[in-house]
RNA sequence: GGGGAGGUGGCUGAGUGGUCAAAAGCAGCAGACUGUAAAUCUGCCGGUGCAAGCCUACGUAGGUUCGAAUCCUGCCCUCCCCA
């Protein structure tokens, strides 16, 4: 257990939340359980069918490893049963209910993901279809029963989907029922979630009080802005970056994010003091920029990782040099390719003829640093040539003679 | 059970017999600009082709027609109102 006082836990916890409810009561539970010595189950709920962690999640996650670091458990509940309603918040589609062996699976990529920023020692993983895919239809009623549908339709995105005319099936009222049975299961002190996830939580307090149980405190944490800068982060969007994206997409990302975007990373995503980031403000913004790029690289891919990655930015972007460790492709000697073979053939971004033509039309390309944007040009004479295609593809090509 | 509205490109959404590969916006891509960006401006944005063209596409299956995203029929799906 911790040796931090739990007005200082508390202090720690608070840093960065959206909303806590309650902080009291929180309070009381740090005490207790210092007294007791028992550390406080933490639960976070997860969907498995996207196992693709983004630095979305991460605001969560490492708000999970302040908790550890200060003792305490975290249920990490992968939702595998809950995954055959989806999660009405966001868009809605009924989704196909996974096999066992797809769980799994995604389970383990889940832990492969989640453990680069969780304490392993200090994490249950546990999964809901445990207990839920037990239940009989007649528990399932009585638990039904303790919802109603008036409630339901005061959750924000019901109510807007109501009213905008979107279905809502039976099966999306259940979500948050079941989800709040979850807390009840598993007897949770916390729950953690994003601001979305309000209702739900709170939700899961009036079950566990129905259960004789001491409801959870419910933690919100705020929703991070994808790449964007707008709209949530998510894969949907695709303005999002993953915890496992490599790490020059990682560094590259990052730099491509707005100035004022920038900062709420800062916020959110890193452990520097608002003193520090006020520093940073009063600097040049691109190298506040890179100092974040590096920092949420080196802690997804490691230090090691994010200084190449560095480097390879600086090379490609700031001073616009062609990167040595660019990809590598060989192709047999023809003297009549012209620039457009060489480009559909050597690239692997271009997803068809049209757009390798368009790309270079458009003076998309360089070989050997001299612009091309004749499609019908022969490919210049040489055994190595370097091709820049687009803004971020650079490729090697070697002629081999057949 | 009855009545009504609707399903269009990655998304939103116009289009109601030929001028439709289908307006517009968003997203995406390229170029310019810059401090990497963002913002802004310009161009592109189904596939193939140098091009003319050809192929594939407007929920799905058929039909009417010289010609259909547009008309008709069946089916699937969504929404609203009444019961």
């Amino acid at each position: 257990m911790s040796f931090k006082s739990p007005n200082e836990q508390l202090e720690i916890i608070k840093r960065g939340t959206a909303e806590i409810i309650s902080e009291e009561e929180l309070l009381a539970k740090l005490k207790k359980s210092q007294e007791k010595n028992e550390p406080l189950r933490i639960k976070a709920g997860f969907d498995p069918t996207a196992p693709d962690l983004h630095l979305g999640h991460c605001v969560l996650l490492k708000k999970l490893r302040e908790f550890q670091n200060l003792g305490h458990t975290v249920l990490f509940l992968i939702g595998d049963f809950t995954a055959m309603i989806g999660d009405p918040s966001g868009r809605s589609e009924t989704r196909p209910p996974l096999t066992e062996a797809e769980v799994r699976q995604n389970a383990e990529t889940y832990e492969r993901q989640v453990f680069k920023i969780l304490d392993r020692e200090r994490t249950e993983v546990v999964f809901n279809n445990d207990w839920l895919g037990k239940m009989s239809a007649a528990d399932l009623i009585k638990l039904a029963s303790l919802g109603n549908v008036a409630r339901m339709l005061e959750r924000d995105d019901f109510e807007k989907r109501y009213k905008s005319e979107v279905s809502i099936s039976i099966n999306e009222f259940l979500y948050p029922l079941v989800q709040a049975y979850d807390s009840a299961q598993i007897k949770a002190d916390v729950e953690f979630g994003g601001t979305d996830q309000k209702f739900n939580i709170l939700l899961g307090r009036d079950v566990q009080r129905h259960f004789n149980q001491q409801p959870q405190i419910a933690i919100l944490l705020p929703i991070l802005e994808g790449l964007d800068g707008v709209r949530k982060m998510s894969k949907s969007l695709n303005n999002y970056i993953a915890v496992e994206d490599n790490a020059q997409d990682i560094f590259g990302k990052v730099m491509s994010v707005s100035d004022d975007l920038m900062w709420r990373y800062y916020e959110l995503l890193t452990y520097r003091s608002q003193d520090e980031i006020d520093g940073l403000k009063s600097g040049h913004p691109m190298d506040a920029k890179k100092a974040l790029a590096f920092e949420l690289t080196s802690w997804l891919q490691g230090e090691k990782e994010a200084s190449k990655a560095k480097e390879d930015f600086d090379t490609k972007f700031s001073s616009r040099e062609f990167p040595e460790d660019a990809r590598e492709v060989k192709l047999n000697k023809d003297e009549s390719r012209t620039v457009l073979d060489l480009v559909v053939e050597s690239s692997a971004s271009l997803k068809s003829r049209g757009e390798a033509k368009r790309l270079i039309l458009q003076g998309g390309l360089s070989i050997d640093g001299e612009k091309i944007s004749d499609i019908n040009k022969l490919t210049p004479e040489g055994e190595t040539l370097q091709l820049k295609i687009g803004k971020k593809e650079f490729v090697v090509v070697k002629i081999e003679a057949s």
